[in-house]
DNA sequence: CTGAAAGCGCTTACAG
DNA sequence: CTGAAAGCGCTTACAG
């Protein structure tokens, strides 16, 4: 037996071993009280309130936030569903989306699907599986299988896309994105402007539509120029680093090589000039090099990438705050997607070609 | 009244809100049944199997996982806790973390800290709160506020601490790093080979512990070399390429100016060269510059980063392991840190000074 | 192989 | 201002 003058003053409770039911046993009150307690404290008497507060201290006691969520049906809680979480692109975004979530009482979680394109029934089973309480999407969805979500598109699931485009079933989501199919005519325009005729582009994944609406502006700006593409000059670059650097080596490796290359994203274009460069070729003099989103780096890379800006802060917070409206207001959200404005930031990365 | 026989054919339940019982009373067995059809079926007679089965997917029922979890008393899910998602040193660590979690039936969920330093009461609070059954801390502590961790030093709370620094009190919880002052004064070292004495050393926060052991390489390579640091020559870059260009800029106002930087990371790295360069200097004949971390955009900036390697998807693998060994084997994880290897990585962005 | 029943930790009308 | 009690959706001994 342990002589209990010897015990330590406070015998704490390993946290999550105690229930509201050890408190309101050592505070002498039931456990209405002490839940009353916790979530309005003003509704306990004062006396009380300090019997409920010191069982609480001394126990150690923290509510089972899974009980809690259960119980209420509401776990407070926004999945951000995203493609990868090295992407500096995010960086943006999630400060938008935190800063309205955090003024408006919710936390988040994020979930990587590491660039696989997610069927949009593992997207569905996340809400309807209560773990949260409704999802941001980030990443891009897989065409096939939308079934579950287009079934709900007379909108019982909490959803709002960003960014992305995604395919014509779920047109009808509420979605924040800039014109990705102008903002690429744009940069291509611009491409064409300086004279430039011979323009590769780099797009993301063949199976995803991530950056299908970028290569249709780059085409129907081309075809409105009266040249026709070269399908030789479209590649893949997986949306990585390293993808876009094996596609700028197979575009340099042509006899007749483009004399600019536009990437479907700003991370293939830093692959890109590295390739162009690791080619003992010049950027922009002898190969322009246009990206897409503005990330961080694109400003210091050498040269200062010529990219589309796009307003990650801003679509985080449209994002986040059409969400918590649907959430909130019950299933009345607004429809459709809200286009925000993009912007063609003019660096050093291209420059009238030298021929 | 609508006629039921305009009804169309599969009449689904909004998801979420049919529960097992719906399930129960259309297939015509008990609850018990059917929560054994969903976690075992092979303990349900298939003739019974089938009928659950059509229920289920009649009423579209999946089951509510808020629910499981909260009856189990596990979620089967690993809380990660990294400073930002836009960081791409963590796309290593998480594939290596992903890899193992996925193989071994958990789910992650990522929570951002966006830099703050937690207290480890809030990390504490998040197991606490039963909402993952562990939890992975990439990102830094406050050096104050860890009661509640360290007072579970005995090892309640399933946590493993990635990467980073800790303060002392957290010494006992088990982690996995590289010997970060070691390697920082390998890259101390190796630019004092190169016959540089005037090294400058840009940090990350002022209030963090996690670039100090860093910090703390440099200053005992440079003392072992004999040459007394200069404060003015150790600055905060805020772990930002921001926060590193202004570091940088003040550097090089110096009437006596550094002929190396040594970056704590590579993210600050890349806005030390992109200063050097827009002060109108060359990388490395004027400045050398070092980085550490080894991100991938360390081997195609210009000129190529001379950095310290860290295994990053190794150390996301063994963080992993340890953590779900740890939960799984009941408390008896072991304690203390891992050491794994760093490597210097020389490339081209340090130089012998031009004096 | 299946069902009735207890219970996980909470919240919330409903009385008093 | 407080307590007794029902119930959220599940899982799991315990019988049969």
């Amino acid at each position: 037996m342990v002589n209990p003058t010897t015990m330590p003053e406070q015998v704490r409770e390993p946290p999550g071993s105690v229930s509201i039911k050890d408190v309101a046993r050592i505070a002498g009150v039931s456990i209405a009280t002490v839940s009353r307690f916790i979530n309005d404290p003003e509704r306990v008497k004062e006396q009380t309130r300090t019997r409920v507060q010191a069982a609480i201290a001394q126990t150690g006691y923290s509510p089972n936030t899974l009980a809690q969520s259960f119980r209420r049906g509401k776990t407070h809680l926004i999945m951000v569903v995203l493609p990868s979480v090295g992407d500096p692109f995010f960086t943006g975004v999630m400060s938008g989306i935190r800063s309205v979530a955090g003024g408006r009482g919710y936390s988040l979680l994020i979930n990587e699907t590491q660039f696989n394109t997610m069927t949009a029934d593992e997207i569905g089973a996340m809400v309807v599986s209560r773990q949260a309480d409704g999802i941001v999407l980030l990443a891009s969805l897989s065409p096939f299988g939308n079934e579950v979500l287009s079934a709900h598109s007379h909108r019982t699931l909490p959803i709002v896309i960003g960014c992305e485009t995604v395919s014509p079933e779920l047109a009808n989501f509420p979605g924040v994105h800039i014109d990705n199919s102008a903002a690429a005519q744009e940069a291509t325009d611009y491409l064409l402007a300086l004279g430039h005729r011979k323009i590769a582009f780099i797009y993301g994944q063949q199976q995803s539509l991530l950056t299908s609406d970028r290569e249709q502006g780059y085409r129907a700006s081309m075809h409105k120029a009266g040249i026709s593409v070269r399908e030789s000059w479209v590649v893949e670059g997986k949306l990585t680093m390293e993808g876009a650097i094996a596609a700028t080596r197979i575009l340099l490796g042509h006899a007749d090589r483009p004399t600019a290359i536009f990437c479907a994203n700003d991370e293939m274009a830093l692959g890109c000039i590295y390739a162009v460069k690791s080619a003992g070729l010049r950027v922009p003099e002898d190969v322009s090099v246009v990206g897409f989103d503005d990330i961080r780096y694109a400003r210091i890379c050498d040269p200062a990438l010529t990219t589309v800006y796009q307003p990650a802060e801003e679509i985080g917070e449209k994002v986040m705050n059409r969400l918590l409206d649907e959430i909130e207001g019950g299933r009345s959200g607004s429809a459709g997607a809200e286009i925000v404005a993009h912007k063609l930031v003019v660096r050093k990365s291209a420059a009238p070609p030298s021929v």
